[in-house]
DNA sequence: TTGCGTGCAAAGGTTTTGCATGGCA
DNA sequence: TGCCATGCAAAACCTTTGCACGCAA
């Protein structure tokens, strides 16, 4: 958690509205910082990947990193409800790249297995869940 | 999967050979050049790396990225049984970094569910689940 | 005034690429 | 001979850091 207090700067505000206005939405620093630009404010890179990085040690933002050399991903959590934390996994499509989110009764039966059988906490905001979602499952053949 | 026939070099046998020593062990380039060299071999770093992309690319070692800045882990991906593949979960503690397998009933259930309710074929080989091991969160206060 | 935020430039880390050389078939 | 592998150095990539300046409290 942050221990600067509750300093508050308009770069701070200006990234954060705008994260909020696509919650769940997975994306760079360049495209974070050209919406930014696009919505008439200059900002630095540096303030951008600073600010975000905050973010996600405060736990409003999570970072998904998924290549090397490759930038990463930054998404901003919704949250409705805490359990809500619980019910919902990132499903990312190794073919076409989309992300799926799914909510059921399993998953947070799972994620409470996880817990109780082995003891470890999963942090479900972090974690992404790779495979082939079902289009491309039709065009490819996947022997698994 | 690779199109470069079936040309073998003595650097490709020496790489998968031990990797094929330390099956399902996460280690960086650096570990692997280094246990290479404590071997007897002189291999230059960029030999490794694209050693072990082809060998990705084949199938045979996974490759996971955990931050930026942050050297990736190769595995050797031993493929003794199938259905091995879908009971193997990997979890990574965000705390202490360390990586755990996990193995039982409930994982493969879980894999199929995805399968069957939602249509997506996980690749558990690439899935990495974030959250806090046991250890860690005895000393950490985890609000989740 | 004090402390944090900002932005540029530079440095940091890992990974990839260019190119000349060497090895396998 | 022809194609691929190798290795060094250089480049590429994303990200972080140093430092001087500016803004908020």
């Amino acid at each position: 958690m942050s221990t600067r207090g509750n300093y508050k700067s308009k770069n701070h505000e200006l990234i954060l509205e705008y994260m909020q206005t696509v919650p769940g939405k997975h994306l760079t620093v360049e495209e974070i910082h050209a919406a930014l630009e696009q919505r008439g404010c200059t900002i630095g890179f540096t303030t951008v990947y600073r600010q975000l990085n905050r973010m996600v040690d405060d736990g409003l933002i999570n970072k998904y990193t998924i290549e090397p050399n490759m930038p990463a991903c930054y998404e901003y959590i919704r949250i409705a409800r805490p359990e809500e934390l619980l019910n919902c996994y990132h499903c990312k499509c190794e073919v076409c790249g989309r992300l799926i989110h799914l909510q059921c009764e399993e998953i947070s039966e799972f994620t409470e297995h996880l817990k109780s059988e082995h003891k470890f906490t999963l942090n479900p905001m972090r974690t992404v869940l790779y495979g082939v979602c079902e289009d491309c499952a039709k065009h490819t053949k996947i022997v698994r």
